[in-house]
RNA sequence: GGGCGCGUAGCUCAGUUGGUUAGAGCACGCGGUUCACAUCCGCGGGGUCACAGGUUCGAGUCCUGUCGCGCCCA
């Protein structure tokens, strides 16, 4: 055992213990039935981790180390996404910084410049999570863009598409002009944005009174790809003009008035202009009524060449050039402020551009069905349980998926098609390459096309076993027993791995979903690197330690709601940590010159006589059983806290202090003895959560076994009742006349007399008589137990404690009025307490109907405060004299 | 428009199935060189549990409604 310093210091304990336990090979999962298994979600390799992560890297190490201590065979596969856009753009900022693009270098010197950047920080990313702590296995590592999980997409793709559930369609889409790319539902996020909303008036042909029908647009551009104007069926209003036709204003092109179920006519004039290239609604009007699709706005979002004069503009140029040409043609009505809904890129917050085009879809109807019954009869849960409906809710209305991404940097569709005259056979290929047509020989293209990040995302939990290889680890660990993410991306991933590992796996995923908030800094503001709120987890762990970042993200974190992070908060941590490591401290003087007797799994369990050590190893056998209860509920905050709890306000608050009266005396040994014990087991108990700093003081403490991470979770002995009352009373007792003292105004240093009377709790009281003197600093020689109530002089304090009662006599410096009014006060108190309890009683209904257990809890209210308003009014009347 | 969450001490948040006088950390006030720890110790002040109804012997906790904040979906 060396010596431990004087303060903790978090940076000089961490470094050395994770390469150990790397190597001693803990990280991986041991035999047995059973496994505990949690696939990571892999961080995106588009910079460094953020506290987010860190967040993360708590809670589910925090599990798998729960479970490994719990002699589970446990498996945690660690991981990283390539996230395709995000991944392009990171490395498209960079070229932009030299001034080129990715069209300047070509795909494969592009492709090459993006490995640079994933070879770099995928390493930086391993080092973070090392740092962090977490225990996963390393030699499982998985990155989505590796051979392994690139062949699992390519099989996933062709069994589906061979299933007819991918097809090719072209369809309305929403494009990101700047990403230059399609994107699918979720990866829009609409708000609302304050415009304007334009009212037009479209001419009847051959009308010979000038009559107009008006629409009303947000988007005045889009007239110009107008080929309809559609109104209700049923709208008196309009029912004469159904079948006539209109004259479109600025581009002279006739336009037919269709009638359409899916026009509101409460909303503007009751007509609405039909787009069908741009605006999804309009694209369904379109295909209803066979109408044409003039694509006026292209993939550069700029007008096309059907555009007229306005080739080449912006949109927002277009805007207001169209809405100025109408104006002056007198076809603009008028215009109001409104607002609406605008869809932007989640990426790079690009305005979306509706369009038509073909791409790669998933039919997503026969995967959402088993994915919904897997939710609703229990083979999967949520934590918390609300998510359920949140998950079904979108499974329930979900729209075909669309997975085709214009960019370089992902999977490659492997679609191949026949270039021959005449052939043009479509190709899905499991292999990387497809040298010639498999049904006449000829040259064939790959679909220029990468897949939708996510869809690989959506494979993990089976692609990173050895899927589609039917590999020992597969049989072994699929399915997993927990999915740990951010409810942020429950769509995206978690409902997508749920219909992936049903349709291909024939089982869930996961039988949990543990879903964690959003960080976000003190402000409440969403961390992020643009806003340049979001701090290097691996910055705070050097100030504080990974245990106290750990150990604050998980008290702070309720599952399913955001948090904020301060640092004040992970500097209470780390306190904490310097608490723990001086209770060790001075543990360790005594365990070093007593025996200690050693079990199979640590420090045998004491069968101590003195209160102190009974009371604090029924303590621990309670926080024992709580923390373990609370584990299982998934509630790892609350469990955290109860140990700190128990090891601050107990353990060092309590047992500590009454301990050193023992010290120098023949009866060192007991306090070893129960030292041991009962610090050996908090340390296993914290390790979870602050796994550092516990092994670092497990390692100079009495122990048996290598390393605290693989010792067994400890067991909950039976509860010591009779110690933890006595004990109990002892505490109430010195809080009692700790609180006198101070409010009298007795130097805190002074050793005073006293005379106690130790009501039902006497004998254990009166064994804790060194204990008592010390803690409410009396006098040995001058502590006095009396047979009943002391009756005292003018010249005392009283101390009521439950029924325990203490004079403590100090000649000539009491205050008589200081004192008179504080057991005035206190008086008061107890006859408050003593109505409610009266009340409580004396109503028929509650002694009639509330469990005995209950009511006689109020009884013993009653009669301790009763006791207690006796002896005050007692004492004082003889102060007053 | 539909759904969900949150609203508890000055601040950040716990509060698991309804049951004594609602807790913690930080902040605040007073006092402390007790040989583990000033990254500490002792004592203290501070809450109409957003609001209004209801259920119940009993509500921070369950139900209904209102207000405020946030999020998701359309």
């Amino acid at each position: 055992m060396g010596e431990l310093a004087k303060a903790y210091d978090p940076v000089g304990i961490e470094r050395g213990f994770y390469d150990w336990w790397d190597a001693s090979g803990y990280f991986q999962a041991r035999d047995g039935e059973k496994a505990f298994v949690v696939v990571m979600p892999p961080p995106n390799v588009t910079g460094e981790l953020h506290i987010g992560h860190a967040l993360f890297v708590a809670v589910e190490d925090a599990m798998v180390r729960w479970h490994r201590m719990r002699g589970e065979p446990t498996l945690w596969t660690p991981g990283a996404d390539h996230a395709g856009i995000a991944g392009q753009w990171v490395v498209e900022r960079e070229l932009a910084a030299e001034g080129l693009t990715r069209h300047d270098l070509g795909r494969e010197a592009f492709l090459a410049r993006v490995w640079d950047w994933m070879d770099r920080y995928r390493g930086r990313i391993r080092e973070q999570m090392k740092v962090l702590g977490a225990s996963c296995d390393w030699s499982r590592f998985a990155f989505t863009m590796d051979p392994g999980p690139a062949r699992a997409v390519r099989h996933a793709f062709k069994h589906l598409y061979d299933r007819g559930l991918i097809y090719r369609g072209e369809r309305m889409i929403s494009w990101c002009p700047r990403c230059r790319t399609a994107l699918s539902d979720l990866e829009v996020a609409y708000r609302d944005e304050a415009s304007m909303l334009w009212h037009l008036a479209y001419p009847v042909e051959g009308s010979e009174t000038g009559e107009t029908v008006v629409v009303a647009t947000t988007r005045p551009e889009t007239m110009l790809g107008d080929t309809a104007v559609a109104v209700f069926p049923g709208d008196e209003r309009y029912a004469h003009l159904i079948g006539k036709r209109l004259s479109l204003p600025i581009m002279g092109r006739s336009i037919p008035i269709v009638a359409d179920e899916a026009v509101d006519p409460a909303f503007g004039s009751g007509a609405v202009k039909v787009t069908p290239a741009h605006d999804p609604n309009d694209f369904e009007i379109g295909r209803r009524h066979g109408l044409e699709s003039i694509i006026v706005i292209g993939f550069d979002a700029t007008m096309t060449g059907e555009a007229g004069r306005f080739t080449g503009m912006s949109t927002a140029e277009a805007r207001r050039e169209v809405v100025a040409e109408l104006s002056r043609l007198g076809a603009l009505v008028r215009e109001e402020p409104h607002t609406h809904s605008v869809g932007r890129c989640s990426r790079c917050d690009t305005v979306i551009e509706p369009l038509v085009s073909p791409q790669w879809w998933v039919t997503m109807a026969p995967l959402a069905a088993p994915a919904v019954e897997a939710a609703k009869d229990g083979r999967l849960t949520f934590v918390p349980d609300r998510f359920r409906g949140v998950y079904l809710n979108w499974m329930e209305n979900i729209r075909d998926w669309c997975i085709s991404r214009q960019l370089w940097w992902g999977h490659r569709i492997p679609v191949w098609t026949c270039q021959a005259d005449g052939c043009g056979e479509v190709t899905v290929s499991v292999e990387e390459r497809l040298d010639a047509c498999p049904v006449c020989g000829g040259p064939v293209e790959q679909d220029p096309d990468v897949l939708d990040t996510w869809f690989s995302s959506g494979l993990w939990p089976f692609s990173t076993l050895g899927w589609p290889d039917e590999t020992e680890d597969l049989a072994r660990f699929y399915p997993s027993s927990v999915m740990e993410t951010g409810y942020d991306i429950l769509f995206f991933w978690v409902a997508r791995m749920v219909f992936f590992g049903l349709e291909i796996m024939g089982e869930v995923p996961f039988h949990t979903v543990y879903l964690h908030g959003t960080v976000r800094d003190a402000e409440g503001a969403r961390m992020s690197k643009t806003k340049g709120n979001s701090e290097d987890p691996t910055e705070i762990t050097a100030r504080y330690g990974s245990d106290a970042l750990r150990f604050t993200l998980l008290t702070q974190a309720s599952p399913g709601n955001d948090m904020r992070l301060s640092e004040q908060r992970v500097e209470s941590a780390r306190n904490f940590a310097n608490k723990l490591w001086n209770a060790i401290r001075f543990s360790k003087r005594w365990l070093e010159t007593n025996p200690v007797r050693m079990g199979m799994d640590g420090p045998l369990r004491p069968e101590p006589t003195a209160l102190a050590d009974r009371w604090v190893i029924s303590r621990c056998d309670a926080v024992t059983a709580e923390v373990t209860s609370l584990m299982g509920q998934h509630l790892y905050g609350e469990a955290a806290r109860q140990i700190q709890d128990f090891v601050w306000s107990e353990l060092c608050d309590w047992y500590i202090e009454a301990a050193k009266v023992r010290q120098g005396t023949d009866r060192e040994g007991e306090v070893a003895t129960t030292l041991a014990y009962v610090v050996e087991r908090s340390l296993r108990l914290l390790h979870p959560f602050m796994p550092f700093v516990t092994e670092s003081l497990w390692q100079v403490v009495p122990h048996a076994g290598e390393s605290v991470m693989i010792a067994p979770w400890p067991e909950a002995g039976a509860r010591d009742e009779a110690a933890e009352a006595g004990f109990g009373a002892l505490i109430e007792l010195v809080r009692g006349i700790r609180n006198a003292r101070a409010e009298a105004g007795v130097e805190p240093g002074r050793r005073i007399a006293a005379d106690v009377y130790g009501g039902q709790d006497a004998a254990g009281i009166e064994a804790a008589r060194a204990e008592l003197a010390s803690l409410a600093r009396i006098d040995p020689a001058a502590l006095r137990f009396v047979p009943e109530r002391p009756r005292a002089g003018p010249d005392a304090l009283t101390v009521v404690a439950g029924d325990a009662v203490a004079t403590l006599p100090l000649m000539g410096m009491i205050d008589v009025a200081v004192e008179t009014e504080r057991l005035d006060r206190e008086l008061e108190e107890a006859r408050a307490e003593r109505g409610r309890a009266t009340a409580q009683l004396s109503n028929e209904a509650f002694t009639g109907r509330a469990p005995a257990n209950v009511v006689d809890v109020q009884r013993r209210r009653l009669a301790t405060a009763e006791e207690r308003i006796t002896v005050l009014e007692g004492r004082l009347a003889a102060l007053r004299g």
